[in-house]
DNA sequence: TTGTATGCAAAAGGTTTGCAATGAT
DNA sequence: ATCATTGCAAACCTTTTGCATACAA
């Protein structure tokens, strides 16, 4: 399973690190990738603590932050919102649908967008970059009256 | 001077709505249209209470979002960091310095980028779009130090 | 054993809200 | 005069921090 790659890569970064393996640590992550929407850290915190109760707030947002750092997992954030974050680190791309809030993730290669890491744009020397595309879901598109929530 | 046009149109717009077109949504407009950074609420509201004493932080939150509901305005934001706010409301990007936290603008149209609107991209019928860059800026490459604070 | 990671509770922001007063039209 | 907008203070929420305890190595 490709969850266990994302232990496994945890297990050996933290030793890497001189640093522990808890199973907070575990379960926080086996709770991000597992999901394929962005949660916030209050969703992963009620997840976490649903399958393993005792876990506190405090941790999920210090592991969420270790798991950044160590590369495991990204920040991802929109105007107007809590910071979801997401364990998929490949580059990828991400689309909102302003009718009801969803975020999706958008493979690199679904787009032929020109090759820009090393270039100069602006003047500065860029080292990443990620399309931010504002749209309607097929969902919202169905039923045209707009609104769900915002999950 | 293009500041002016901005508030020509913040006083047609407000008309419009039956609003009405204070001395604060004008310093607010005017303190944000002056400025090439992407000031946060906070940033606007001491730059304002400096010309124009007497406005409140509240005022300055709820006239942003009467600027941005207005499209006279628009939300920045990237994760690990406060809103910040832009009155350049033609399409453009941004481009972050991974070392300094500088945040700049980069016009559209320098950079050759599909015609994304009105076609369908992974489902999502596409209406807006924008490239997040992150790279090094000029200032940081030349001392190979970093590390300015963000500003 | 050693020092990293956790839990708790409290602090720290940033942003929003209720309500009475103000002021633009 | 009327109703949108403001100011104040308090509420809200997410995220961070200090410190003692627990536990992986």
């Amino acid at each position: 399973m490709h969850n266990k790659m994302k232990i496994d890569e945890l297990e050996y970064l933290c030793r890497k690190r001189h640093g522990r393996l808890t199973w907070q640590r575990r379960a926080v992550l086996e709770s991000l990738a597992s999901r394929r929407d962005h949660p916030t850290a209050d969703q992963l915190y009620v997840d976490v603590r649903t399958a393993v109760p005792g876990i506190s707030k405090t941790t999920v947002y210090r592991v969420l932050d270790t798991l950044v750092e160590l590369g495991l997992a990204s920040r991802v954030s929109h105007p107007r919102a809590v910071v979801r974050f997401d364990a998929e680190t490949k580059r990828h791309h991400h689309i909102l649908c302003v009718q009801c809030g969803a975020l999706a993730d958008l493979e690199a290669a679904a787009l032929e967008l020109p090759q820009f890491e090393g270039s100069t744009v602006g003047g500065f020397e860029v080292t990443d970059y990620s399309v931010y595309f504002r749209g309607v879901c097929p969902a919202c598109r169905g039923e045209r009256d707009g609104g769900r929530s915002m999950e």
